[in-house]
This record gives structure tokens, C-alpha cells and sequence, in this order.
DNA sequence: TTCGTGACGTGCA
DNA sequence: GTGCACGCCACGA
């Protein structure tokens, strides 16, 4: 049987996260049976190697903004790389509404 | 095994 | 709309 860490789990689910889409800690941790640990997703996902390929960047907080400090480069790629997807961002907000992946 | 930490979420002022 | 405080769970030392 699979022995999946909760580490592996959100891997897969931010792995089959669309481009052009967005979805929050909150709801990468449920998809991934870890409904209330929003936190495990962004604590996981900042140990992340760089040659992860993980689409970490469309990973947002239920605020539909970025979590990193913005003077940090993760932020600004994060957030190139989603503009770059089509994803427009109203300041340092995104629409959540407009954005968010509806598994 | 226990303690502290963290790219969070929600509620309230 | 913004900011603060508490609660949640899993992982690392």
C-alpha cells in the first residue's frame, strides 16, 4: 500500500493545479486530507528544492494574496509567473473569484 | 518523547 | 479595508 507522506500528497495535489488557476493553502491542505493544516502545505512548500517543478507559485493564501514578503524573489517570481499564465493581479491581490481552482 | 516553529485560516476590534 | 490574536496540524532538532 501507498505509505504517502503528507509531504507526497501535496505534491500531487499542487502538481494537478491548471495553469492560468490559483487555489489557497487551505484548500491544496484539504484536497490533500489535511484540512486544517494550511500551514504543513506553506512550511512544505518553502523546503522545496528548485528543481522541484512544482507550480508552487499558483499556491496563494485564502486572501488571494502572496504569502511571501514582497521584497523577496520568491514573491516576485511567484507572481511573474502568474501574470505570465494570464493571471492578473490588482496591486499585490489577485481575484480569488475569477482565479480560484474548482476541483 | 517533548518543545518550538511555520509560504495559514478564521474571527473580532 | 486593515491589523491583531488565537487555534489548527505536521515536521525537525
Amino acid at each position: 500500500m501507498e505509505i504517502d507522506n503528507s509531504k507526497q500528497r501535496i505534491y500531487r495535489v499542487v502538481s494537478m493545479i491548471p495553469s492560468g488557476c490559483v487555489a489557497t493553502y487551505g484548500q491544496v491542505a484539504e484536497l490533500a486530507g489535511l484540512s486544517r493544516a494550511a500551514r504543513l502545505v506553506g512550511t512544505t512548500l518553502s523546503r522545496l528544492p528548485g528543481d522541484s517543478q512544482l507550480p508552487w507559485h499558483r499556491v496563494i493564501n485564502s486572501q488571494g494574496r502572496i504569502s511571501l514578503p514582497p521584497d523577496s524573489p520568491a514573491y516576485t517570481q511567484q507572481k511573474d509567473r502568474l501574470e505570465q499564465e494570464g493571471v492578473e493581479f490588482a496591486g499585490e491581490r489577485l481575484s480569488l473569484r475569477r482565479y480560484r481552482w474548482k476541483p
